[in-house]
DNA sequence: ATAGATTATGGGTAGTTGTGGGTAATTATC
DNA sequence: GATAATTACCCACAACTACCCATAATCTAT
């Protein structure tokens, strides 16, 4: 494989089952790097979806919280609310994750689910949900993925 | 498990029994390393809620604190408002701690509670208390929490 | 194109976990 | 010192979860 590890990219269709398992792509099962212990993290993602850390790039993240003293206000409500919905997962031997209830209504998610890539984590949207987000974003932050555009060269 | 021990995430919702006692998550005690001899200390936390640290963590903040001088305010507030109420709680076979009255008083617990991991330690939170002081604590700090936000969050 | 391997999905079972309550030991009170 | 209150320890059970197996669909290599 040729492609940079814990990186992922494409479009997936998967199912959510009655236990509110869902599989992660063998391609980014594939891509995760060993000391990623074959687990996760998921949480909410700023849009009305769930969000898929590798373990080891969560890691990174609780490092950087645990600097954060206790003492301050701000600090303690942004950890809770980065922390608050996070929960570490690690995929079965058939590859699946099981998405918690609170996450599953976050995003709105039934059996059909769409699963993306989006180069350093995963994200797992309802269909219609994605859809319309979409449309909206692109109407309203033309200007701004110009801006985007300056700034990345694709 | 190589996950990051006696380190916490995520939110669970579980209830304050009539003898004062409440369950600890199964995923954080399992993230205890042993040198805890499953315990940890609960004292008053910053905001209105219980701090629950594993025994070792807060021997090491009561090392840091020593070598801190008294001379600086905060350190001697938190030490007052924070140190003064701890206690050491060990949990029981069905992986229990009992809250002492005062700090259930001083929480507003009632039966139903959440607990949340916050990444070194563990808060219990009467719901409704949380919600708005989570909304106070975002509407005043907004600009910083985004600050914070790119700083850490990828 | 075909056989073998891998992958996605469903479901069963045994063990774990959360919750309530009981009893004996310990501490406090009069 | 006797009694009441508190605490520590134990058992029971329902609900849930982790783990396993089965099967169908898809992919890979020759």
């Amino acid at each position: 494989m040729t492609i940079n590890k814990n990186t992922f990219t494409g479009e997936y269709s998967y199912s959510l089952d009655a236990k509110g398992r869902i599989n992660i792509p063998a391609k980014f099962r594939n891509g995760l790097t060993d000391d990623n212990e074959k687990s996760f993290v998921i949480t909410k993602g700023m849009d009305p979806c769930v969000w898929v850390y590798p373990l080891i790039v969560w890691h990174n993240i609780e490092a950087e919280l645990k600097k954060l003293s206790s003492l301050s206000n701000i600090n303690r409500s942004f950890i809770r609310n980065t922390v608050r919905y996070a929960s570490i997962v690690k995929y079965d031997k058939q590859g699946r994750i099981a998405i918690t209830p609170n996450l599953i209504n976050y995003a709105n998610l039934s059996k059909e689910s769409l699963i993306i890539g989006m180069v350093n984590k995963i994200e797992i949207w309802d269909p219609d949900l994605l859809a319309k987000t979409d449309n909206a974003s692109k109407k309203i932050d033309s200007s701004q993925f110009d801006e985007l555009a300056n700034k990345i060269i694709l």
